[in-house]
DNA sequence: AAAGTATACGAACAGTCGTGCTACTTTCTG
DNA sequence: CAGAAAGTAGCACGACTGTTCGTATACTTT
């Protein structure tokens, strides 16, 4: 398999673009980005970082695309590795709070900051962010249906609604960490997810058989970065 | 009461650029504010808006206390108009979602914009964001403490969980609506508060005696803005 | 060896940013 | 009436923005 020396060096700028603007526009957000501020960091030339994406939508485009690289290595493959039903939801919320609360990105999550960012603008961007959001919740969701199939809640849950509490939950708990520190709002949504998930479950004892799986304490490993 | 002219006349421009500024900085960001653009939105001249506030910072720091005035006169205080106990903490929910979904910012709650952008950024601009999220939370707690006290909500009930949660709700279905548009966020955001202030209720049948006190159609109204 | 392509650089573009200085008008005080 | 005070305007500054251009280097293909 030959490869081009070229492109593999190019894929290698990119990636540390990218790696360093999905950290800055997780505090600073993605209108927040500078060229300019990034080639400095890097110690590259503006009009290098420039070219490598044509304009800097395409840049913050290529940052959402890195970003949900990141949270799917993070939060929704390592999900799927519990086998579908109550384990797997409780294994979602747990992922996800971790994901946030060890900080993969400095300013918390990350889509959680560009959806505010970009929640009332028109535009590719808000597009892109709204779309990441909405697979989100569809995951949730479906996790959420996949236990109820089972027969593991009960089946005059309204998933779509756990699903919202749940969501809720978890943006609230990154939310307050972030803008007021500590680790307490992350108590309290467990604490609320728990009374949701088991207030659901068909067996007024839930089954404590699968504990939630966690994930390794390395901060990132993000296999397949597509940052065309 | 001898009033000067001069003051009147600068409190009304500036009341008028706090007006705009807490608009768009409801769908841009207080770091989006342009002391230029909001010059030329309001016809005044660069100079004449920076030396009413001095910095860009002083701006934003105003901005956030206007907004906070606007809260208060759509939220907290048509709740305080109802009596404590439950009926204040349903009135809550309501008069802050209402306050959400009315679009008094046009960007959705003023807050949840603003906190998310400066969530992890140090500086007084954050301290002043945080400080009102504070605040907020503080008045959800108190408002389901004083239930609790009153005998209307179990004595069981963990009040500062229960805050949570609704605070999570509405800060979810705004994040939702905004972003995605649609109402349906508003719709689960208040079935999830009606369960979770029905279970915590004293008696299993709650007592719908009084409805959620809405506020009238009116956009703003804001009596005093304190716009130092 | 020649042609073609991708990365990266440096300089410069026009535009906007926040900020400071000066001058003028309006209004109040004495 | 004079003088002070507050608001507003005009102008210019240095810094930074995204973007464009021309060019040099490294690599692959012919």
């Amino acid at each position: 398999m030959p490869v081009d020396g070229r492109l593999v060096r190019g894929e290698a700028t990119r990636r540390a673009i990218l790696e360093r603007a999905t950290d800055v526009a997780s505090v600073e957000g993605l209108e927040g980005l500078s060229i300019g501020r990034l080639a400095a960091d890097l110690e590259l030339s503006k009009s290098g970082v420039f070219a490598l994406f044509g304009s800097k939508e395409e840049l913050q485009l290529a940052a959402i695309r890195f970003a949900g690289d990141i949270f799917a290595d993070n939060v929704t493959r390592p999900t799927l590795e519990v086998e579908p039903g109550i384990g797997r939801l409780r294994a979602l919320c747990e992922n996800w709070l971790g994901y946030s609360e060890r900080r993969i990105f400095p300013g918390g999550c990350f889509f959680f900051h560009t959806g505010a960012e970009f929640d009332a603008r028109p535009g590719r961007v808000h597009d892109a962010v709204a779309e990441a959001g909405t697979a989100f919740s569809v995951f949730i969701t479906r996790t959420a249906r996949e236990a109820q199939d089972i027969g593991e809640l009960r089946a005059d849950i309204d998933v779509s609604l756990l699903a919202f509490e749940l969501h809720a939950l978890g943006q609230a708990a990154n939310a307050d960490s972030v803008l007021h520190g500590g680790i307490e709002p992350y108590r309290l949504a467990r604490a609320g997810m728990r009374n949701r998930v088991g207030g659901a479950a068909s067996t007024s004892r839930p089954p404590m058989a699968s504990v939630p799986q966690g994930v390794p304490a390395a901060r990132r490993w993000p296999g397949s970065a597509s940052a065309g």
